[in-house]
DNA sequence: ACCCAGGCGGGCG
DNA sequence: CGCCCGCATGGG
């Protein structure tokens, strides 16, 4: 879909270090169920009520972002803080690059983004997340949007939904969940619904003080700390939390650890010693790293031998 | 067929 | 506390 059909522009940025693909690539709530094409470089998704539009053209280390929608401030807002456009990316990556392990990674995803996401949806994703692979994700989030969500924009060619508020899903059976591809984490789901709705507000959480959100959120039914990291990371916008999930794990103790066995404490012991206030961000890059260069390597040799194939 | 995936809760020592 | 186990489901 060419985002410029629906609507007018409603406001630019000109942005460095900004790259939508690799924002939109690298596994965030938004990402799972967010209408990203790679084609156009742009994306849809059901941003609370609004419909969101984006649009990026990008030229070498230099990109304009454009935000489509009638009420401009509003739609430009919400885009600048879901995509955190106001982090310096050239600071960030001085403090973050203080080996090859981590500026190889910025090099390959030069201006990816964290995103700063609604608290209670990035809670629901990565309670999803758990025991399961990001493919899989993508499909029962989207799953639940499209079950559960409510219609944000709709003609003859586009229907765009919300993603369900906790409100929303608290009454859903087991059943109901369970054909949406969750498993066994059904029980998890409606006991995290009803407890956000009735017995705490993530919306009234604070988000700088890590140590106690942290533990906030573990009350959470389905919430360990793994899964409490990437919320207080992409739900909180707290750059110390340093999700230690398999790929992670053994990235670190291949590259910082010797190859030895570690647990996740000692990690998140290291973490804070080399990285401080911005780990989270060296998290990201070493763990889309971690995932996808294998494959980019994959696919570039399986294009080669085509190549030779056909010569 | 077997292994793995952005882990967690419960039970046991 | 720390360790170990089962847990649904689909793709490689």
């Amino acid at each position: 879909m060419a985002i410029a059909e629906y609507g007018n522009v409603s406001s630019e940025f000109k942005l460095e270090a900004f790259s939508m693909r690799h924002t939109f690539e690298s596994a965030q709530p938004l990402t799972f169920y967010a209408d990203y094409n790679p084609k156009f470089n742009s994306l849809s998704y059901g941003a609370g009520k609004l419909f969101m539009r984006l649009e990026s053209k990008e030229y070498g280390s230099e990109a304009v972002l454009r935000v489509y929608g009638k009420k401009s401030r509003v739609y430009s807002s919400e885009a600048h803080k879901r995509l955190r456009l106001d982090d310096d990316m050239k600071k960030i990556y001085k403090k973050i690059a203080k080996d090859s392990h981590v500026s190889e990674a910025i090099a390959r995803y030069y201006g990816m983004r964290l995103t700063l996401n609604d608290p209670w949806e990035t809670t629901l994703c990565f309670i999803i997340s758990q025991f399961n692979n990001v493919k899989r994700i993508r499909l029962i989030v989207s799953n639940i949007v499209e079950r559960f969500g409510s219609v944000v924009y709709s003609d003859n060619k586009l229907t765009v939904k919300s993603f369900p508020t906790s409100e929303e899903l608290k009454n859903a059976t087991d059943s109901e969940l369970r054909a949406l591809g969750t498993g066994f984490r059904s029980k998890y789901i409606t006991s995290a619904a009803a407890f956000c709705t009735d017995s705490i507000d993530l919306y009234k959480l604070s988000p700088n003080n890590y140590d106690k959100l942290k533990s906030k959120l573990m009350e959470i039914d389905g919430v360990g700390e793994k899964v409490a990291d990437c919320i207080a990371l992409m739900g909180y916008g707290n750059l110390e939390a340093f999700p230690t999930d398999v790929w992670i794990k053994r990235t670190m103790e291949k590259l910082y650890f010797d190859g030895k066995k570690v647990k996740p404490r000692d990690i998140h012991e290291f973490a804070k010693d080399y990285w401080g206030p911005y780990a989270g961000y060296a998290q990201q890059y070493l763990f889309h790293n971690a995932r996808t260069y294998r494959e980019d390597k994959q696919k570039v040799e399986k294009g080669k031998k085509a190549v030779r194939q056909q010569a």
